[in-house]
Parts: C-alpha cells; structure tokens; sequence
DNA sequence: ACAATGACCGTCG
DNA sequence: GCGACGGCCATTG
C-alpha cells in the first residue's frame, strides 16, 4: 500500500457522521489537487471498515458502480438529506478536515 | 515510451 | 440541466 490510500482510508475513517466529502476535496488534502482518480481507486478497494459511502462526487452526485444505490440509502439512513434528483446536500454535509 | 482506461473535476456551448 | 472537451495522475497492455 501506498502512502495515499494510507491517507485516503486515515480521511476516510475520519468522516463524521452525517457528513460527505468529494473525491477531489480528499485528493486535495493528500497534495494531489487533480488526483481525484487515485481517491476513486482506493475507494475501489471498498474495505467493509471503511464509511466509503461517504465519499461522492463534487456536486454531491453518488458514484460507486453497482452499490451506488446502496449507498445511497446509506447516507438517507445516516441523516443525510437529499436534493431532487438523487444528489446529497453538499451544502450542508459538506466536510473539509 | 505510447495509447487506452478510469468510483474525477472544471469549463464552455 | 446536459453533453462535449480538456486536463491530471496512476495503472496496464
């Protein structure tokens, strides 16, 4: 393992409840401002220990193959809200560390 | 080294 | 709001 899935899982496991990041904030965080595929990588391990369902896309749009709906429900079951048209309220979930 | 791919991001029309 | 384009970074054939 690298450095950065180290630091990805670190924020990963960080988040707070009822709170979301983007890929891009967390790429940001690591140093790597365009990494946001190297966050989209680790998440692709998926360790069941690991609140990936957390993590969505910058406009708050969910991604994450097949399990985007599960997760989804997730987040609805965490106390996140949600706008029409299946997007979290970033506005509000919006985490930064 | 090159080209193609990807759980991305921002801008433009 | 949506689709197209370019950019960034790492992995793979």
């Amino acid at each position: 393992m690298n450095d950065f899935f180290e630091q990805v899982y670190a924020i990963v496991g960080k988040i707070p409840y009822g709170k979301v990041v983007s890929y891009g904030e967390i790429s940001w965080m690591l140093g790597r401002p365009r990494s946001a595929r190297e966050v989209g990588r680790a998440m692709r391990f998926c360790p069941e220990k690991l609140p990936c369902h957390r993590v969505v896309r910058a406009d708050g749009s969910i991604t994450g193959d097949s399990h985007a709906e599960v997760r989804k429900i997730l987040l609805e079951n965490e106390g996140i809200t949600f706008l029409p048209g299946g997007r979290v309220d970033m506005k509000t979930h919006r985490w930064s560390g």
